[in-house]
DNA sequence: TCATAATATTGACCATGGTCATTTGTCAAC
DNA sequence: GTTGACAAATGACCATGGTCAATATTATGA
């Protein structure tokens, strides 16, 4: 149990809601209120941080935050959303980064070791708070995506899914690279695969204390899957 | 929340620990003691099937096993434990399975085929409590093996992982068939990446209530990963 | 059969996540 | 200013998972 970090700060304040430059015209309540959300966002993660989740009790995040326990929950409806506030943010950064990564020229296998490069570097960042939030609400039920067809089938790793579509079917899109990725696997199949690789590594690495390199264990594995299990011919 | 199923009691009681049958050849209280386990074991996860994990209370589950809330936690350290129990059960089940199949002389892919029909049985049979499983304890630290070195890689699904982990080193070590697999991907990462797309499939199909066949998704997906994503000039 | 030790059962007790009626603060209209 | 309507903050309260010292039960030996 506890799983106490130690306590890196570098973490972004104020990222919570892009919202919040713009705050300053708000009407002072609802400035105020996005103020405090945030302030209550910060001292939960960093007691979670330095504790752990477990660790940490509500009361402690109010009084650091020298509010009354009960306005916590007008903030956040549990404990645990916090975390999942965590994961949507988290999910924004990662997935900015995917889309922009996929309006590159590049071939298939280029773009998906960039865009782990990428993952890897905010993994590394975020690792203690990756290992909470994989602990303790990754398969949750509140992370499974309600809204697209598409979205509904898949159930984990929401924060990961959509930026490993977005790329492979902007691959398969890109008509001056077309014929590189087999044609004959759907998007949705390919990205469930991807993504769910990433997840079981991310896992191990986070559970690991990040005892190995990432990058380089993804790209092994991806190594396998584009060149596939069975034996090649013309090899 | 609440996944209330439909109270299916088609599964075989008295499987928690198979000393049972030889339990009649222990003293009075021993024997009494491991009866009472299996009561609560019995209990709790009939209660869990029909008004979900969290929607079950202690107090519940020995009210209805006649004891005190306090006796609950002598044979249980927690409630949860009673889904880890539950865990290694089926892990056991499914491994049995597994070290046969790795006996039988058949093409890698047909080993795991006949893993998958297997384990899709048991995957419809377990329907209710396998979303439950999946729900509350998969990703959790406590279900991470820590003997061996190799088992220590991997996080998450233990009850998957050893069964195609002993498939696949089964047909590498098999010298008959040598050679119908790439020879240069270890067993570990094959068994990684086998055992997190069969994890990402589970999930979807336990919280999309069974809605679709496990076995042609789970087929679907071992195609392209045999084949790999990459475009075969061969083909 | 009794005394003693070992073990199992019990329920009062605690900590904590979460609820909600009440109180306090904010803002606009007059 | 004063008032009234709305919103936000508050902490007493509840439910439940888990602990533990006290009690009851069983086994053993004389």
């Amino acid at each position: 149990m506890r799983l106490v970090g130690q306590a890196s700060h570098h973490y972004k304040r104020g990222s919570l809601t892009g919202d919040l430059s713009k705050a300053a015209h708000l009407p002072r309540r609802e400035r105020k209120k996005a103020i405090l959300r945030e302030r209550l966002f910060d001292t939960a993660m960093d007691l979670f941080e330095t504790q752990g989740y477990d660790g940490t009790t509500v009361i402690e995040i109010t009084e650091r935050a020298d509010v009354a326990k009960g306005t916590f929950f007008n903030y956040f409806p549990s404990k645990e959303s916090v975390l999942l506030a965590y994961h949507e943010q988290l999910g924004r950064e990662i997935h900015q980064r995917a889309e922009r990564i996929a309006r590159t020229p590049l071939s298939a296998r280029d773009r998906f070791d960039r865009f782990f490069a990428q993952v890897s570097k905010i993994a590394k960042r975020e690792k203690v708070r990756l290992a909470i939030l994989i602990r303790q609400v990754v398969v949750y039920p509140g992370l499974v995506p309600r809204s697209g067809t598409v979205e509904r089938e898949h159930t984990s790793w929401a924060f990961l899914w959509p930026s490993v579509l977005a790329i492979h079917r902007s691959f398969l899109e890109d008509g001056q690279e077309r014929g590189e990725l087999r044609g004959d696997i759907d998007s949705a199949t390919a990205a469930t695969i991807i993504s769910s690789i990433w997840a079981t590594t991310l896992i191990q690495w986070a559970f690991n204390d990040g005892g190995f390199s990432l990058q380089k264990a993804m790209s092994k594995r991806m190594d396998v899957l584009f060149a596939g299990l069975a034996r090649r011919e013309d090899s």
